[in-house]
DNA sequence: ACCCCATAGCTAACGGCGTTAGCCGCGTTG
DNA sequence: CAACGCGGCTAACGCCGTTAGCTATGGGGT
């Protein structure tokens, strides 16, 4: 709090005179966290042409996180402050993976937990120094894709 | 640290006679836990008889991860501290899991963070209260049991 | 048998954290 | 023109990890 204080040319106390807490702050930040995360996926989803639609979200969500590591902990890996945040804006960032997987629930929470575990592992510094990571990403976005394929042979081409 | 001594029956500062600093107590914990999950994963394989071998593994590291939750946190979101870690002890954890993939790397590592991506989401409360986690780690698991299929379709039968 | 010193406990205190209480000046509003 | 509230401020509280420095106890060497 103090250090936020300091950039913005103010004593901590007086954060508190627009924050009830520490709390309010970071809820703020996830609020934040999350529209960047929704135009982030949107921009991809709008980029995959011919492209595995899976790994062009995964590619931009990785890169995503990469970007602004701290944020994308803030915003991720603490319960989500629901009501601080814009009305729709949790669905809209999940909107062009549901897309992606055909509306099948399972797997696109099945997916995210990958990309989520994939990033965590990587943010984290848990992979081997020499870890290919970029393999591991596509091999599990075609694992996903090859899923899908099964899933929906009774029920679209 | 304080609480720490507490429960040992002394003052935080003679911790310090047996510690050197936090990091040192936590890296004593993540060996634990690494122990512990080791155990655990080297049990589940035991058992897997003629079931599905990544969904009896999934199951046993998320009934792992859930049963001491604050453990697993300090042990898997922060870097390992490999020097305070028993030799080979790492290795021996991954084991039941690289056999399981039958030694594919790229599809191990990324089982691997979908189960953790799954842990965490779960921990963190991130998952809407009425979804069907069982599902989700169900799908997960056949998806990935399929990709090892095709992949070994050329290797052995 | 005795001395010595390492071990392992203790209290006091430091700087940093989030936070609260209480003060003050300035600008807007009736 | 007075009143009030908004948004700054300082001082201080209780928590945190950690350090300095004191002390008692107990095992080993002469």
């Amino acid at each position: 709090m103090r250090r936020i204080a300091e950039r913005v040319g103010i004593r901590a106390p007086s954060l508190y005179k627009h924050f009830p807490d520490k709390a309010a702050v970071e809820a703020g930040l996830q609020a934040q966290g999350m529209v960047r995360l929704a135009q982030d996926m949107e921009a991809a989803e709008a980029e995959i042409g011919d492209d595995p639609p899976l790994l062009v979200l995964a590619s931009a969500y990785r890169q995503h996180a990469l970007a602004s590591p701290h944020l994308y902990r803030l915003t991720h890996t603490r319960p989500l402050a629901r009501a601080a945040l814009p009305e729709g804006l949790e669905d809209r960032a999940a909107m062009p993976l549901a897309r992606a997987v055909h509306g099948d629930i399972d797997i696109a929470r099945t997916f995210w937990a990958f990309a989520h575990g994939m990033v965590m592992l990587e943010l984290d510094g848990r992979f081997p120094p020499g870890a290919d990571l970029d393999a591991a990403w596509r091999t599990g976005c075609e694992a996903f894709a090859q899923a899908i394929r099964i899933k929906s042979r009774g029920g679209s081409a």
